[in-house]
DNA sequence: TGACTAAGTTCGTCATGCCTAACTTTGAAC
DNA sequence: GTTCAAAGTTAGGCATGACGAACTTAGTCA
């Protein structure tokens, strides 16, 4: 449905216009070589595919430039995006998967599963607006809910904040937080103190120093009194 | 980890391998030309399907015979039955699916769920022996759990018995059954009176008459006293 | 025993995705 | 401005899975 009148994609295809989808986002971009690296083939690999796209109209392309999404190729990415999320919650909520191993049990599932059955995953779900990871999550129309949040790093000593997006590019990250219950709507208290480089904070009752590099990673939303800084 | 060291199979290789294996359960074999319209594809396809599962040693095939399956793609074939089985289950169970649209989604799933994301789905089912429509479940080893059943047809005027399985051929049975609450663990009483060609069954508190055609596809396993007749 | 038809196969072709080897472009360093 | 390495493309090949057209086989009926 939701593929509107597209003459198919493929898994291959899909997984391209997602990867350029996430690049665009956060303000990458890659050539074919380094695209070739993402996806685990060779460089020639990839203009075959880069071809084939642009002739489908879903990128712009001419050689020896970066490739771009257009504005069909980013709705079909967006709707991928609404997938996958929509697929780690399920497997998060529903059959105790880890915050950790869901991103990469979706990379096949969401080029295969079907309106219908997302559907009714989204259903069960009751119509979340965020992943696991607290990453939005696009209706049915592409429409992406924000939420205004701030690195941990910028909140004040002594805030507190309540987690809201964790980058889930980390799994170390990850799995360390998941351990202290660090996910998203928890609450943190950032803490004084900042020895070389780490800084404290305090979740539940427990305590840790993160190192500022990976402190970046996770997304807060301060609880009402201001407090950004820095 | 189940398709052992196989040197992996395309959606359409376990189409084929599925397909051939019910054949052969129900007794049937189909040459190249049946085999087409059962996949919606041409002759010359099957043709070339075949030798190269026969290559991979899936399939024995000599031209112009009906092909049979090996031991080893029997084995591949078995595990996408449970795949196939415990999905169902999975979709009917956990996500509100009826019994008759969950045969065709899961079609497509079938071929992409991991085997982690199938154990999880096990578990979560607590390992259960039958799928929605009392289709046998086999276990990891392959080993499939046998019900002694009889059809509606064989049943004594009179006597009880318990739902075992339904064949899922017929959409529109499984709609009828489905409405009246007949599904496999349902109580049933055959009733006495044949008027032409149809039986009578209580279900609940419901009666329905029964074409015979159909009800030789309803299983069912009589309640402790005899019962076989006819 | 043929003859004929339906079923099945072979052949050449196409699209998708991937590869290696060989070539071309780009852009940065000099 | 020229040079040159890295990035990128083209050309040619391979496997899969599908097609139509043309050919072969099998089995039935006379
Ligand atoms: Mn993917
Ligand atoms: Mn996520
Ligand atoms: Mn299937
Ligand atoms: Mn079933």
């Amino acid at each position: 449905m939701h593929t509107h009148g597209n003459p198919k994609v493929s898994s291959s295809a899909e997984e391209y216009l997602l990867t350029l989808y996430r690049l665009e986002s956060s303000g990458e971009r890659a050539g074919s070589s380094q695209l070739a690296k993402m996806f685990g083939v060779k460089a020639p690999s990839v203009t075959g595919m880069l071809r084939r796209l642009s002739e489908r109209g879903w990128v712009r392309y001419q050689r020896y430039r970066p490739p771009e999404l257009t504005e069909e190729g980013r709705r079909v990415a967006v709707y991928l995006v609404r997938r996958h999320r929509l697929l780690e919650t399920f497997l998060v909520r529903f059959l105790d998967y880890s915050w950790e191993e869901v991103h990469e049990e979706v990379q096949q599932l969401e080029h295969t599963v079907s309106d219908s059955l997302l559907n009714h995953i989204d259903r069960k779900l009751g119509h979340p607006n965020y992943d696991p990871h607290g990453d939005p999550i696009p209706d049915e129309h592409g429409n992406m809910p924000e939420h205004k949040l701030v690195p941990l790093t910028r909140l004040e000593e002594g805030s507190q904040a309540e987690v809201g997006r964790v980058d889930n590019r980390s799994r170390h990250l990850l799995t360390v937080l998941g351990e202290i219950g660090a996910f998203p709507g928890a609450n943190v208290t950032r803490l004084a103190g900042t020895s070389n480089g780490k800084l404290s904070v305090r979740v539940g009752r427990r305590e840790i120093q993160i190192d500022g590099d990976v402190a970046r990673l996770i997304w807060v939303k301060p609880n009402r009194s201001g407090s950004a800084a820095s």
